[in-house]
DNA sequence: GGTTGTGAATGTTTTCACAGCT
DNA sequence: AGCTGTGAAAACATTCACAACC
């Protein structure tokens, strides 16, 4: 797309609207977010109901912003009691659609990648690292917790043969646009993205990007404009 | 509790309200972190002009965004032409605080903190690894991308010798919170954490969360409510 | 011609506050 | 009394659209 008309349709990113049928509710993304952290509290609690404080403290956020968020999931407290633990977990799995499976293809088994291929939390989640790929021949051929390397080159006919649906990028920056490029070729729509680099891909695929460098120095930002003591609220000014 | 900024805006008490004298504004969140990636693609810029949609299209949003994210900075382009990049790198980065280096304790030194460990986006953007730290005996001693590895136990020690501002916690989830006070004690007032559990520390450490699995079940999400084919817009909506 | 900088408009997310249920 | 669910308000963020400028 070469549209150099002012500034109009530069992108065309995802417009959520929606027509939805009576009884049907949008759920905002950020609202989902939550939800898939919520499902991670729910599995760690012991007793049998939990109040919307208590669920929200060990979320990290406010009682207001669960109970809105459980509003998309629909009526599933007891005023007066709480949630029921178990009955929770089963109608946000249900939202989030964590009993639907989906197979995952991880490119780049450097150490990122290997930190990804071994975490533990994503077979609760309906995740399945499904194939692995590396450039590097010294890779190529080996083992990674329990899966086979396969070359990178070999995506489309893996991916398709293993029935993948989303794609990890966890290659060095130079790699990631061409990689990228190649899941898409396999039929996968959506991407996340570890390399420090914008990819530009059909509108129709979804990218997720995480920059860990990008996290630290929010924090830096924030070390440098912290509040002057005394001061009430946080404040982030900066001098022209 | 503390403030827990997450990645999808995920927040529970951030205000950003100020008297702030004149010539003076506050930076929204959302544009400090697109800053800072601008800073990255300038980086790699060869040219000694860019357009905001140029640019903007490196980054991945649109130049709407982008010029609304500079004009916090300050005025820095020259209209008809576009932006200096030597000076709009040098602005920006006076803006975050790149100037300011901040040294990072990284506690946990698996497969995710050797990739840390040796990621090589850090030193451009004001960052430096100081010091490591691990619970394993086998890997105390032992040297991780040219430093030493510290027994977790003496983190407050080590911390303060080294001046540590900033902590990364990539250690499994049951040890997190436990480090965590641990890097709290030290003096450490900002924490980034990638264990998937929710930190409880004083209200004035500012804790940012990267759930890897997280990201991957949110693009399973958007997978599992695609829109039908021939619809318009994507649409999230569940049936109650 | 082309591009920036920004007020205004729109869209999204969070917070408030309270009716209504147990 | 205690707690949920939610409409309404506020805060926050993005996009539009255009005057001013080169």
């Amino acid at each position: 797309m070469a549209t150099q008309v002012g500034d109009v349709h530069e992108d065309a990113a995802r417009r959520v609207a929606v027509p939805a049928r009576s009884g049907a509710r949008p759920i905002p993304q950020a609202s989902a977010a939550r939800l898939s952290r919520y499902l991670q509290v729910l599995g760690d609690l012991t007793t049998r109901t939990v109040s919307s404080a208590d669920l929200a403290r060990r979320a990290g956020v406010t009682s207001a912003t669960l109970r809105k968020d459980l509003s998309f999931v629909g009526p599933c407290g007891t005023p007066g009691v709480g949630y029921e633990v178990e009955a929770l977990i089963g109608q946000v799995s249900q939202v989030l659609g964590v009993h639907r499976r989906y197979r995952v293809a991880l490119a780049g088994v450097g150490h990122l990648g290997q930190a990804l291929a071994g975490y533990p939390g994503f077979t609760g989640r309906g995740l399945t690292i499904a194939a692995l790929f590396d450039a590097d021949p010294e890779r190529i051929g080996g083992t990674v917790a329990g899966l086979q390397v396969h070359d990178i080159a070999d995506v489309a006919t893996v991916c398709r043969a293993a029935d993948v649906a989303i794609g990890v990028i966890a290659t060095p920056a130079g790699a990631a646009q061409q990689v990228a490029e190649a899941l898409v070729d396999a039929g996968i729509r959506s991407i996340l993205n570890f390399a420090p680099a914008a990819l530009d891909l059909p509108a129709d695929v979804q990218v997720r990007r995480v920059d860990l460098a990008l996290e630290l120095q929010m924090l830096a930002f924030h070390e440098t404009h912290r509040e002057p003591a005394g001061s009430a609220g946080g404040a982030v000014v900066v001098r022209r």
